[in-house]
DNA sequence: ACAAAAGTGTTCCAGGTACACCCATGG
DNA sequence: CCATGGGTGTACCTGGAACACTTTTGT
């Protein structure tokens, strides 16, 4: 792919003009009906009027690519605990449909984020119009947003094999189940076998039993845990930790 | 990291204005010298005049973010074999001296590159201006560069051990030892045996001797491979192969 | 007493590590 | 004939997969 060459001065008139936003992808777990979620926003102008999109804005005077996309995040739900990360950004030509009649490109710098289900409140500033939705049901979207949400999607499942993240989703303390569950929504059922999953972790030693007990219903009640910030500094860069 | 609220319509004053460019860290493996190497650039305008910079070029009309990328690439050096991907997007404020002169921010969606040496010829266009410089050697660069540069050569190291990007940086025909020097030099000597290197690599079967020899000097002659994509297919998203 | 969920242990085996050793060529 | 680099083989061992089994609770 070898393009006409640069040499000669370039009249500003060629250069692309560009409106730059975040679009986000936001998951998150219910953990009682075993189901990974979206946060999709239902459009209410043109173009794409009442089709679901990612939340998304433009970016302010003075802020950064992911404050923009905190702002988002938080003009839609309360969150306490959640992790966020930049993901990809889509420019090319031909991605909004305003493009060929305002005279601007719209980048998005996209990013993808975990947050804790049950301290994520949705806002009731658009009551019906924000709603989470489980993966295996996302609509037709908006723009190329079915594209982004798959490029999020295959992110947040190598994420979790290698890094941390699940412990920014999960309350304080939690049982070894919990943390199970969260990686067979995720990715799936045949990812490992309960007990080897278990038993690998806590080699490591950087989740601490507190002592405490957990008793759901039937069932010998579970042990408690910790992620231990500390202990686990020693396991950054190296290889797959988790599955 | 909680801001504002935009339930107000916004003023289209108080949104960012930006210009939107691609910032390219290219690798390159010195055999010979087993030096990793980039590309850089020597600037001729201010800011930062006179001190070296990634190669980079705003976007044109109509042009994608990675066809920008290419012809930045393309203006610099004549290659055939290389291979390139999207790496991350920088645009915070304040990361370009002239964006409170102009009012304008610059954002940089940088791209990394690995290209063949013995076939990326520098172009005359800008002699002296344009130089490869071993890894370890590079000076403090214009703007965030330095950043960048770091942010990419993670990449690189990440990208050898679990994908065949080597492949479009060899010839077409190599030796093992070939192969191996190019992971030594990127990732350093400690990464694994050699031999186990080539039992490992020779195992999967997507190296396929070719039957010719390469005779370098003393030594029993080596056995030319090539890089069969097609045998390659089923080992895409499996777990880590390389390394 | 029995079901349900948590937690422990054991066996088996692939695959990685670390070497030692053989082969072919140039000088 | 020996130094040099290419190539093969093996013995050891870690760590994952699979699964059986024990423990503690609720009903």
């Amino acid at each position: 792919m070898m393009l006409a060459d640069s040499s000669k001065p370039v009249n500003e008139k060629t250069l692309a003009n560009f409106k730059v936003g975040v679009d986000n992808v936001i998951f998150s777990v219910d953990a009682a009906k075993n189901s990974l979620l979206v946060l999709l926003v239902m459009r209410e102008r043109e173009p794409f009027r009442h089709q679901w999109n990612l939340p998304r804005t433009l970016v302010r005077q003075g802020e950064s690519l992911e404050e923009a996309a905190y702002r988002t995040l938080a003009d839609k739900i309360r969150v306490q605990n959640l992790y966020l990360e930049q993901l990809y950004s889509f420019g090319n030509p031909g991605r909004d449909p305003r493009e060929s009649v305002e005279g601007v490109r719209y980048l998005s710098v996209s990013h993808f984020a975990l947050v804790r289900l049950d301290l994520a409140e949705l806002t009731p500033r658009w009551p019906g119009k924000i709603a989470w939705h489980p993966i295996e049901q996302v609509p037709q979207l908006a723009f190329d947003h079915n594209n982004i949400l798959e490029y999020g999607y295959r992110r947040l499942r190598a994420k979790l094999e290698y890094s941390p993240v699940a412990f920014d989703v999960l309350p304080e303390v939690f049982t070894l189940s919990d943390l199970y569950q969260l990686y067979t929504t995720v990715l799936g059922e045949n990812f490992s076998d309960y007990s080897n999953f278990r038993s690998r972790l806590l080699k490591y030693g950087f989740l601490c039993d507190t002592g405490m007990k957990a008793s759901r219903g039937a069932g010998r009640p579970a042990s408690l845990f910790r992620f231990d910030a500390e202990a686990f500094a020693e396991f950054k860069d190296k290889p797959l930790l988790f599955i």
